[in-house]
RNA sequence: GGCCCUAUCGUCUAACGGUUAGGACGGAGCCUUCUCAAGGCUUAAAUCAGGGUUCGAUUCCCUGUAGGGUCACCA
């Protein structure tokens, strides 16, 4: 007896229907079908980042597509909001995808939206007998499984355990008249002592058992589970590279059994190590729900531009990323972005375990990354930062546009540009010394009186700077040299020692030696002890802002 | 625990079976210097252990160990 139409009452076409309907595809002889499948159960993960980038640029470089597929199939876990979140932060990584929930012609690209289609081939599969129905409870099915564990065999709905596999068919339709609910188990005929060979396109040749297990492809709300939707989806969509993290590599029998079942050719697989985060003396993958850097949005706030991140993840898949981006002609050419690294698939080919998110080299890459942007571009970027990340700062910086330019000019647009800034909110602290809205000059007579010995002292010192830097040509002398020389004049003039084997000699004679006449400026003006070049600090900031600062002090 | 994957500096990783085991990030030191940043130079730092195979093993094989993954009507 033929239970299929029972069991799936409501399902209109049979498979011929969808495989007409999705033809194949007509790609260049090569070009690599790839696809994204995230569940929308939350932020956007770094590693779908990360796996989004390697399916991305193989799809591209072959001539192929990248497909964004929404595997919305656990309602349980699905949170609202996350599929427009997962669209548009791989849209702001520029990670769109060539088919997907808004484009396409082999959709719906939301499983959600292709439950008929699961419940063909599931239909199809039941009539061949390669299915059926199993009413065990959870309660039933979990009392196994501690039974297992007693007896100490293997958990699983395999062999003897498989209690619904050939139940006779009074029981089966006396449980359907009862209206009990049911998953439907795939039929599996493996034997999990034999293995078979299994090529990864990235971890090589394989041995993997077979399955044995009569594992469930429709769940009870006639939604099918990710292993019967992924071989189906992918076989209609025409995927013939799937790339997805190792965490799959122990389901691939279940995939294999599945492909066979419909006599499909089985795509290339390569499973890559998934990213790893270091916790005390454990490794262990990063997590959605532990680890802030797991969301992408934290490094958004952080104010780690999109290169920056993308360079980084190029660097995990293509460790010979370092030598194309330090390359002495690629580091000084301000045009390269980290966009045309020409990566490679060779690369993915290696095995260690996932890598461990290493942050001081995203700041390396990032710092890099920077370093080629002019003062303007990186005003106008931190202002953008700012705008949503603190607002305060942001104002300031409109307001005095053109003077928060300059300030980002300072030693930038050189030959060795500065290295400074690794990211915006850093950046941020790096630079806003520079508004009087950020100047501490509390903080400031903190450092000096601790250099200058007593406050009677460093209020002489204020007073004398002021008086002396009230002279233009501070501001305006365009030698550094020149400048030099003139500061050191000044030096001498205010009480400090400018030639350093006098000062060694006699320090009583002197207020100090001149790296502390400096540093005496620096702080009196802006507050840190760590700032670019003087000569620039002082031209940028003016005369008026330098008085006034010296003034407040003493 | 079963099964699967993996094992080179702190981290990411190179090395037809033959190298003084290389590079990058980070660290340390020096130079330059008004302090930083940058730049230049130098430096410390690794083949998990034990057996084989071989003239020769980081590389191949076995065992052990360690780490990771996975064992759901989650993906």
């Amino acid at each position: 007896m033929d239970f299929s139409d029972i069991l799936l009452p409501d399902v209109k076409n049979d498979i011929d229907f969808w495989i007409k309907k999705y033809p194949a595809r007509d790609l260049k002889a090569g070009a690599k079908v790839t696809r994204l499948p995230p569940s929308p159960t939350g932020f956007l993960h770094i590693g779908a980042l990360y796996m989004g980038l390697i399916n991305k640029r193989i799809a591209r470089d072959s001539g192929g597509i990248f497909i964004l597929r929404i595997e919305d199939t656990d309602n349980e876990r699905e949170v609202p909001g996350a599929r427009e979140l997962i669209i548009k932060g791989l849209k702001q990584y520029g990670l769109e995808s060539d088919e997907g929930p808004t484009a396409g012609n082999y959709g719906p690209y939301l499983q959600s939206e292709r439950v008929d289609i699961y419940q063909s081939f599931a239909k199809d599969l039941i009539k061949r007998g390669l299915a059926y129905p199993c009413f065990m409870t959870h309660e039933e099915l979990s009392a196994m499984r501690k039974e297992q564990e007693a007896e100490k065999v293997r958990p699983g709905y395999y062999g003897k355990y498989a209690k619904w596999r050939d139940a006779p068919k009074e029981k089966t339709e006396e449980a359907l008249k009862n209206k009990t609910p049911f998953v439907l188990r795939f039929k599996s005929n493996g034997d999990q002592n034999t293995k078979q060979p299994f090529k990864d396109e990235f971890l090589g040749d394989l041995q993997v058992p077979q399955n044995d297990e009569d594992f469930p492809i429709l769940k009870s709300n006639g939604i099918p589970t990710y292993h019967f939707a992924h071989v189906v989806d992918d076989y209609l969509m025409g995927t013939n590279f799937v790339i997805r993290g190792e965490e799959w590599l122990s389901s691939v029998p279940k995939h294999l059994d599945l492909w066979r079942a419909f006599n499909w050719q089985v795509p290339a697989y390569g499973h890559v190590m998934p990213l790893n985060k270091q916790e005390g003396s454990t490794v262990r993958k990063i997590s959605k729900r532990k680890d802030p850097e797991a969301n992408f949005e934290m490094y958004a706030k952080t104010g780690y531009s999109e290169d920056a991140i993308i360079g980084y993840l190029y660097r995990l898949a293509n460790p010979s990323f370092d030598d194309w981006w330090q390359a002495p002609e690629n580091l000084s050419n301000k045009k390269l972005s980290v966009r045309d690294f020409p990566f490679s698939i060779e690369e993915l080919k290696r095995g260690g375990r996932g890598p461990l998110l290493d942050m001081k080299k995203l700041d390396s890459i990032s710092g890099d990354i920077i370093a080629k942007m002019s003062g303007d571009v990186i005003s106008q970027k931190m202002i953008a930062w700012a705008e949503s990340n603190d607002p305060e700062f942001a104002n300031v910086a409109k307001n005095n546009l053109e003077y928060f330019n300059q300030v980002l000019s300072i030693e930038r647009d050189a030959e060795n540009p500065r290295k400074d800034i690794v990211n915006w909110s850093q950046g941020v602290s790096q630079v806003n010394y520079f508004f009087d809205e950020y100047f501490d000059a509390k903080k400031a007579k903190q450092i000096l009186v601790a250099d200058l010995v007593d406050e009677n002292r460093l209020n002489t010192v204020m007073k004398d700077l002021v008086q002396t830097l009230s002279d233009d040509s501070y501001y305006t002398e365009n030698s550094l040299e020149n400048w030099v020389e003139n500061i050191k004049k000044l030096a001498t003039m205010v009480g400090f020692a400018v030639d350093r084997k006098a000062y060694k000699e006699a320090p009583d004679k002197f207020k100090g030696d001149f790296a502390l006449f400096m540093k005496t400026i620096r702080v009196g003006v802006t507050g840190r002890d760590r700032t670019p070049n003087l000569f620039y600090v002082l031209k940028v900031l003016g005369k008026d802002r330098v008085l006034s600062r010296l003034k407040q002090i003493s």
